[in-house]
DNA sequence: AATGAATGAGTGTTCATTCAT
DNA sequence: GATGAATGAACACTCATTCAT
């Protein structure tokens, strides 16, 4: 008889609280008290949940990582071509910006810039960023292997997209106005494409 | 009689203290007291040149503006050819993060996160951007004409450009331990020199 | 669970310990940090039950007009005749300074300078004294109706009534030591009877 | 040969700038730097010929007695009978809100917020305030005696007119938009004549 | 688990005053 | 006399964190 343990579910809406204030107002602007009012909680059982404000933040990084490893596992799900799955990777990544999740878009730049001082940060960004360079990676290589090509460039061309990507983000953040529309896929793609096509023979 | 002033050099000195700390703490943590002891000058003197803190910031974007704008005319002027001139000119900004001015990489990477959230700060962002922008678009141009395609490609090209430049910058303060090493000028040169060849013909 | 707000009650504390410190150090001088130590609470604390300084200041605007309408209130239950009334209403308020509540009289003469300056301060201030001009307007109209006279008198005499007891509340807070000792509450009541038989028929 | 010292034309101009300065800022505003502005001094010339910034305001607070007593004695010649004297003394006094000197009259009104605290200003405002009294009960002697009464009633006369006149200052500075217009000067001279008609036979 | 008050260090900013020139 | 930079101690206000209830 006694009361459930509701710490998991609690603990997700902070996150998600902290995610929404975040996105607007950056990690230090992004207040407990803030953060508490978002969820609709008292701010003293934000404390109750998470030893630290950046713990949160910790948390946070986690489930944007979730969040985007679905969508890779669901964009892989609607193609078997290499070169179709990572056009549908691609289209799926880039398009959080315009359409799925800008809020996940803005905070997750956010978190890059958090990463660049705070040292615990970055090691769970780094994480992040490993793991999407791995994937992309892998896909690269099977792209460049089924055009006869040698997987070597796999590793330089993930970079580069991976960079590309990252970019595209930040600039959707902080200087739509005066980039051009929907660029960023295109860019992707063809950087992939032509890329696949120079690379050496096997 | 008189006394000189001394203003447009102190504010120098304080630009560029604001640029150290700022660097590896970011702009919310660049305190008036971490500013005026990395510029060795008393706390209350920094108000006294600069009317508020964001001005101090506004003046950084101007100067790490100007000091790019410096490098395009350094690099500009060592080649004629078009092709060569982007590739000078991307060697030049690529290479800041590596061997010339990492502190500047990384301040401008804390800036652009300061974009997102402060309008003032977006708007000089912008400004900059979209230079930088022209400035692409324009030598790419040039690329695609000597290379006997329409100019109609340049500026969805130099956006994935910048877009490449820009998350490079941001992965190399963030991420540069799991990032291979020097890909990005390749990637961005790769990148430009594949998207003229695959250009239409004019 | 829940734990019972006392927002209310500290809020009062914080009004009362603002009249202490202003009545003595006007409103510039009377800090955050004077007012906590009056009140004997936190600094922090100041500013988690009042968004500004300056809502202590209307707030206690407010608490000072409600004490003067008590006293107004009181002052009329003991008399019937208007005269009477009058008598007893100016007899109530030009005897705050000398006996119930020196420290009121003195922090609104702090106030009224505020009223100068603060746009915001000056509307509630307007509000209140307007209202006493009211009051008094009515009281003095009824006196020139028992006397006989037209009312049309009666918004003059009010107002250099108003005026009487403000200065008289300056003078007693700056200057008590060269001003003949309770001429004040004479000096109203001789105005008011003399210029309420001067005043034209009906 | 030796330079001549402008020091009393300075300390002139920075009096007059005070004056201004404090007429809408009030003293805690009126910074240095500010008065040194509006007077077109540098900022450190200020305490060259003031010791403090209290030093400026002592000075204000004569230079204003001065002004007054200028008044006073050009109202004085301008009239021979007692009445008629007093009528035009109250005339240029409280003429100054609308007409002549708005500003000083807002500056002593900030000016006796500030006796309230200072009590270095305090004793200067006294003497001012002193030395008023005299004039008035002199003059309010004199229209006792021309009207055949005794003199004995002058002194709470003369302090209930100060009041009135005080009080109609700070409701010209604070409150002029809820309090009728010109009522003042009238109902000054009504209650100086009323009294003295309703005043006990000599 | 939950509440909301409480704490106190720290923030950007202001400003009277000083001082080298 | 005059200048304008420099100083440092305030100030109002913010906020992560703690704690009694």
């Amino acid at each position: 008889m006694s009361r459930k343990s509701n710490t998991e579910a609690r603990r997700a809406e902070i996150v998600e609280a902290m995610l929404a204030v975040m996105a607007q107002q950056g990690y230090e602007k992004a207040t407990i008290q803030a953060v508490a009012k978002q969820a609709g909680l008292a701010p003293g059982l934000i404390h109750y949940h998470f030893k630290s404000k950046q713990e949160i933040l910790l948390a946070l990084v986690q489930a944007i990582a979730r969040y985007a490893q679905q969508r890779y596992q669901t964009a892989l799900g609607e193609a078997q071509a290499p070169v179709a799955r990572l056009q549908a990777y691609l289209n799926a990544q880039l398009g959080l910006g315009e359409g799925a999740a800008p809020q996940m878009v803005a905070a997750w730049v956010m978190i890059g810039a958090e990463a660049v001082r705070q040292a615990e940060v970055r090691e769970v960004y780094q994480t992040v960023i490993a793991a999407e360079l791995a994937s992309l990676t892998q896909m690269m290589g099977d792209c460049l292997v089924e055009a006869g090509r040698s997987r070597a460039a796999a590793p330089d061309l993930a970079a580069g997209l991976l960079a590309l990507m990252t970019g595209a983000f930040q600039l959707s953040s902080a200087a739509q106005a005066v980039m051009p529309t929907g660029y960023a896929a295109e860019a992707a793609i063809a950087y992939a494409v032509n890329g696949i096509a120079a690379a050496p023979q096997a």
